[in-house]
DNA sequence: CTGTTAAAAATGAACAATTATTCATAAATG
DNA sequence: CATTTATGAATAATTGTTCATTTTTAACAG
C-alpha cells in the first residue's frame, strides 16, 4: 500500500519532468503527464492534489539527490580548493546527466515565486550553502582573502556555473567538454578569491 | 491615421511590465493589462495580434535601451579591465532601477523557448557579446590569459551578475550596495583571469 | 467658425476553446 | 466481501480573442 503508493509517485514525477522540460509548466497538460505515465488522468490526484504540487514534488525530490551527491563529493576533498574545482565538475556533470531536470529547476523553478507563494526553496539554499562553507572555511584557513564576501562570491561562482550550463540545456549541444569548462571557471574564481 | 500610433503601444507594454513582473507572465490577464494601461481589452489587440506579441515587444524595447546603454558605457574606457569593472557596476546599477524589467528578463524570458520557438533572442546575444569583445580585446593586448575562452569566461561572468541581481530582485531587499557587489565579483574576474 | 463626413480608433459584451479537477462507477486487492 | 485504488467522461471555470457598434479624429466646404 504505502510501498506501491510511493513507485506511483515516482512514476507520475519521472512522467512529469519530461512533460515539464518539454513543454514548460504551463503548457504541460495533465492529460499529457498521465498518457506518458501509462495512467489515467484522475489517478493523478490520487497522489497530488494540484499540478502546482507535482513540480513542488519533483523540485524537492531532485534536489535532495543533487544535495547529497554533492555533499558526498565535496567531502572526498579537505582543500577547499579543491572542494571548489570539484564543485564545478559534479555540478556540470550533473547537468548534464540529467537535461529534463536541470531545464525545470533553471526554467521552471526561477518563477516558483509566482505560483508558489509559501515555497521557500530550502534545498536551493542549502546547495548555495555548500559553496558559501567553503568560503567560510578558506577564509579561515588563510587561503582565501578576508575581504571576500562569502554571501557574494557563493552566488557569484554558482551563477557562472548556472549560466554556462544554461547554454548548454538550452541549446541541445556543448561546445566545450565539461573539463574544460570546470576547469575555467574554477579557475577564475580560485585566482580571484585566493590569498 | 497612417501610422501605428507609438505612444498607445508604449502605454500597453509599460502596463504589462508592470504585470507581468508581479504575475508572471501566463498568470498575468489581458483584461488586467488593460486595465492598468487605462484602455479597454479590445484595443490592445489593435496593437498587438496576441499575448505573446506583448511579451517579445517589451522584451526588444527594454533589451535595445539596456544594450545602448551598456555600449555607450564601455565606450568610455579603453582599458579592458576598467571595462569589466564599468559593466558590472552598471549591470546592477540598471537592474536596482528597473526591478520590474529584471524581473521579466531573467524570470520570464528564460521560458522563451517554450513558447517562441523562433525567437532567437539577438539582443541578448549581443549583450554577451559586449563581454565577449573586452576579454578577446584583453587576450590580444596580452593583459589576459591566451588559453581563457571568451564563449565560456563571458557566461560565467555574466552569469555571476546576474545571479546576485535575481537574488536582489526576488527578494526585494539588497544585503551588500551595488558598489561593493560590482568592486568583488569583477575583482574575483579579473584577477582570475589576468596575465 | 460651424457643420459634414469618412476613416481610424476604441469599446466591451459575447464567443470559443482549453483544461484542471471531480466523482460516480469499475477494477483490483488481500 | 470490504476496502483501496483506478478510471475517464462530465463539469466548471477561466480567459484569449473577435467583432458589431460607438466614439473620436481630422480634413474640408460653406
Amino acid at each position: 500500500m504505502r510501498h506501491k503508493n510511493n513507485e506511483k509517485s515516482k512514476k507520475i514525477i519521472a512522467a512529469a519532468t519530461k512533460i515539464f522540460a518539454k513543454k514548460g509548466f504551463y503548457k504541460a497538460k495533465i492529460s499529457e503527464i498521465a498518457q506518458e505515465a501509462g495512467i489515467a488522468d484522475g489517478t493523478i490526484y490520487i497522489y497530488f492534489r494540484h499540478k502546482d504540487d507535482i513540480l513542488i514534488a519533483l523540485f524537492e525530490e531532485k534536489m535532495k539527490e543533487v544535495l547529497d551527491n554533492m555533499k558526498k563529493q565535496i567531502s572526498l576533498e579537505s582543500d577547499p580548493f579543491a572542494k571548489i574545482e570539484r564543485f564545478a565538475y559534479f555540478h556540470l556533470k550533473l547537468i548534464e546527466n540529467n537535461k529534463d531536470m536541470a531545464e525545470i529547476i533553471q526554467v521552471e523553478v526561477r518563477q516558483s515565486s509566482k505560483f508558489m507563494k509559501n515555497y521557500q526553496n530550502k534545498k536551493f539554499t542549502q546547495y548555495l550553502d555548500l559553496i558559501g562553507d567553503i568560503i567560510q572555511e578558506g577564509k579561515e584557513k588563510g587561503l582565501i582573502q578576508q575581504d571576500i564576501l562569502p554571501g557574494i562570491a557563493k552566488r557569484a561562482f554558482f551563477g557562472a556555473l548556472d549560466e554556462v550550463s544554461r547554454f548548454w540545456v538550452l541549446s541541445k549541444r556543448r561546445k566545450y567538454d565539461i573539463e574544460t569548462a570546470a576547469r575555467q571557471i574554477s579557475s577564475y574564481f580560485i585566482n580571484g578569491i585566493k590569498n
